[in-house]
DNA sequence: GCCGTTTTCGGCCCGACTGTTTTCAGTCG
């Protein structure tokens, strides 16, 4: 079995939350926490970094000792280490501290006193009554992991983008009314609009005695409050997402905003910055002593750090804090700067838009073309088009474009990879359209070698341009097929292919980190929406923060150009 | 366990809230 990165960081966590529970070295457990999220956030596989020579030990966070154990996990998949803690410490207990409220302190008292184990035990245990006879622990605490239990049960995973925006925005929208509010955002993850979000942390600046804790409490879809004091509640929603809001007073609101912004990471670096200038970064400001030095906005603090503001999306501790030192920061996309999308499909197959009220709408939006790429003939369930129905698509667009003012469609198609690697349409109607993207549909569960052979030789094919939503994954739903798309991206590069940011916000395909992979080896990436209706045009927005992330410029990206240079930059 | 243009040893982010205690430990973000 090889043993990927997501393997490695799960035993270095799991590592951590045992080290902890038997009371270890803090500073032990956070280094493996570290060195986790820091093997989890590389581009490539740690196997094949160190195949090609790579020295693990230079990366943030890992020393010789870390490096050491990763080679060992990778040739042997086993951990030593870890094995010796679980002979120590049972288990369970690193779960039972993932129910919020118990952390590594109450676990092993649990175990301690009642010898429990399990989440189950412990359920068993709180509804019993037993464990409010335990020092330190109370009625209370009872309670409370009872109600712990019954979310833990339900799953508190982190939702999709666009889910949370849904969310948000209402709830925005009635803090921004409550009496006394002056500003209010959210900040988190949310901010950085990462592909997925765990919780909203909305900040506030208001009046003096504004009642904000009492209304925020009292919002329709709280389900419960887990606490509420003068700066600070959280409560949980209907849906089982937890809010924070946190009020502020304005000369900290910049100084609040960076640090509940995140990340964590990028936190703990601007931080040390701070530190290492004798200074102190809190919430409430960056101070001198007890002066406070900046704090009323993001930019006067990063000013005081020697550091131009860094956009949110790249707070991620990715090399950002070193490309600010440098002046070296991209110029992040915009959706300004997108001319049109190069995915979407129309009634020919199954979206839901005539090919005029498709081109209409992307005018509206005031883009200078757009792609028509319906499905191709082995899609029967979304309606593919037969070669002669291309072929007729084919000249409607061409009529279509003659009476079109101010939009141009692009001719293509998203065709098929066949299993054996043969694209789904003939040489002879692929080599009438202006473009071709290509997408795996179907078979799934081939081995990594199979699937990457099955695109490589597809891409063997003159008249392939881009390859559709490269791992296949659907966020919370389908995990990405097996695929070296490292190997995918150094032959794209040489054949002059491509790989597309699918923009919708369940695909977000590829993904942050490998549009930053395509931005340094000079690989430009097209972002496409998969729109099957006018609707869904809107969600390039989360393929243009996607790419911000990736840390893609105009520049890097294929559709910030005309339609005449785009067709001529995927000429092969 | 990591890290270093003050240090190769001695630091390692820090404040809010809760619940159980009487002054603070545990947890969280």
């Amino acid at each position: 079995m090889p043993v990927h990165n997501s393997d490695i960081a799960e035993a270095f966590r799991r590592l951590a939350d045992l080290l902890e529970i038997e009371g270890g070295n803090q500073y032990r457990v956070r280094a493996y926490r570290n060195a986790a999220a820091t093997v989890e956030g590389l581009p490539h596989d740690a196997a094949r970094m160190i195949e090609q020579g790579a020295d693990l030990s230079e990366l943030p966070g890992i020393g010789e000792d870390l490096a050491g154990k990763i080679e060992t996990l990778i040739e042997t998949g086993e951990l030593p280490l870890l094995e010796e803690v679980e002979g120590r410490v049972p288990e369970g207990l690193a779960e039972i501290t993932h129910v919020s409220g118990i952390g590594p302190k109450r676990a092993w008292k649990l175990y301690e006193e009642l010898g429990i184990e399990t989440i189950e035990a412990l359920r068993k245990a709180a509804e019993a009554g037993e464990i409010r006879d335990i020092e330190g622990f109370g009625e209370k605490t009872e309670q409370n992991i009872i109600d712990a239990l019954g979310r833990f049960e339900g799953g508190e995973k982190r939702l999709r983008l666009m889910d949370a925006e849904h969310i948000a925005e209402p709830l925005l929208d009635y803090v921004r009314e409550i009496d006394g509010v002056k500003q209010a955002i959210i900040a988190g993850s949310y901010r950085r609009q990462k592909e997925t979000v765990g919780d909203l942390d909305i900040l506030v600046t208001a009046k003096r005695g504004s009642d904000v804790m009492d209304r925020f409490v009292k919002y329709d879809e709280v389900d419960e409050v887990v606490s509420k004091g003068e700066t600070r509640s959280t409560v949980v929603l209907q849906s089982g997402f937890h809010v924070d809001l946190r009020v502020v007073a304005e000369v900290s609101y910049g100084a609040a905003l960076f640090y509940f912004t995140g990340s964590k990471a990028h936190n703990i670096v601007v931080r040390k910055r701070a530190i290492d200038r004798g200074w102190k970064l809190n919430e409430y400001g960056l101070f001198e002593d007890n002066e406070r030095i900046a704090g009323k906005t993001e930019e006067e603090v990063y000013e005081k750090l020697d550091l131009p503001f860094i956009p949110p999306l790249l707070r991620e501790n990715r090399g950002e804090i070193e490309a600010a030192e440098n002046g070296e920061l991209p110029d992040l996309v915009q959706l300004d700067d997108i001319r049109g999308d190069l995915h979407c499909h129309t009634k020919w197959s199954d979206g839901k838009f005539t090919l005029r009220e498709m081109a209409e709408a992307a005018k509206d939006k005031g883009y200078a073309f757009l792609g028509i790429t319906d499905h191709s003939k082995s899609q029967t369930v979304a309606g593919g088009l037969s070669e002669d129905g291309l072929a007729k698509q084919i000249d409607e667009i061409d009529e279509l474009n003659e009476e079109l003012d101010g939009i141009r469609l692009l001719k293509g198609s998203e065709v098929d990879i066949l299993e054996n690697g043969k694209l789904d349409f003939s040489d002879n109607i692929l080599a009438q359209l202006d473009y071709v993207i290509c997408a795996i549909h179907g078979g799934f569960n081939l081995s990594r070698e199979k699937q990457t052979e099955r695109v490589l030789r597809a891409m063997d094919n003159k008249h392939f341009n881009i390859l559709a939503h490269a791992t296949g994954r659907l966020i919370n739903e389908r995990a990405p097929y097996e695929i070296d798309l490292d190997r995918i991206m150094t032959e794209a590069e040489d054949r002059g292919c491509f790989l597309e940011l699918n923009a919708h916000p369940n695909r977000l395909d590829i993904d942050d980190a490998r549009c930053k992979m395509a931005r340094d080896m000079g690989l430009m990436v097209p972002i496409g929406t998969d729109a099957h209706s006018i609707n869904g045009l809107e969600t390039m927005r989360f393929g243009v923060a996607q790419a911000g992330r990736g840390w893609l410029e105009a520049k890097d990206v294929l559709n910030t150009r005309a339609p005449d240079e785009l067709l001529k930059l995927m000429r092969r």
